[in-house]
DNA sequence: TAAAAAATACGAAGATTTTCGTAGAGAAGT
DNA sequence: ACTTCTCTACGAAAATCTTCGTATTTTTTA
């Protein structure tokens, strides 16, 4: 199994994660509201989940007020980095060009958004060397 | 949780499903001596995952000769689509092109293959309406 | 300031995924 | 035929992920 330097957040850390990147830093009580706009999950749960993400590096606490306010560890753009290259590896045997491929078909993708995703692999320059 | 007309892989399926689609129908002896290029894992624990999938309708069974064939129930293709498209949800708030743009930036991709992204894609004709 | 409300800590149950050991059936070698 | 090897079946342990109940602390309210 593949060992990360930051641990790929599971499903419903990354439910949270999600909510982090949309409300900013916010208590339990923000991410647990927020959660159950969806689903219902209990507080306790959503609070359990944010220690246990705490504790891995997945989040930052601020304690220092009696209502904790978390935040993401890692960046969005990291973390969907990583989750993007998981997988690439894992289900595309590394070829990008698949994977975007797969990725139109999968959601489809309205033409502005095509025309989107061309003026942005236009302008991008490969890595930097 | 979304819920699945065919159920989403999980990891170590994944990988099975990724020997299936490079070698073709396969017996649980050739599956696991691939998986084993990489990591370690018991005979029994290969023959038990793909008999789970098989009842998950993940793989399909030809158990007409002693060695058993498996192969994929659901084709690559579609099964990526599925990935990419739940990935898409869970982590990219559906957005495709902040998706590819992370999947270039995630792999240190190629101009070669650049180049052939962008063929790719102005080939593609989006969603007619 | 006492009662009620809201927050954290924590253990543990439940669910799912992954791994393996053992038993027994079928093939193969001698 | 008999011993050995390989295969499948299956139960259950181990590991991980998710959920929740209870206890305790702090804040708010009446």
């Amino acid at each position: 199994m593949t060992k990360h330097n930051s641990p790929i957040p599971t499903d419903r850390e990354l439910a949270i994660l999600g909510i982090l990147w949309e409300l900013g830093p916010a208590t339990v009580r923000q991410v647990n509201e927020a959660m159950n706009e969806d689903s219902t999950t209990g507080y306790t749960t959503t609070l359990k989940l944010m220690q246990i993400m705490t504790e891995k590096g997945l989040l930052l606490r601020d304690d220092s007020q009696f209502k904790h306010v978390y935040r993401p560890a890692i960046s969005e753009e990291k973390t969907q980095r990583q989750l993007v290259g998981d997988l690439l590896d894992r289900a595309f045997a590394g070829s990008a060009e698949k994977l975007v491929m797969r990725a139109l078909s999968a959601k489809k993708v309205s033409a502005e958004e095509l025309g989107k995703i061309r003026k942005m692999l236009a302008e991008y320059k490969g890595i930097e060397l």
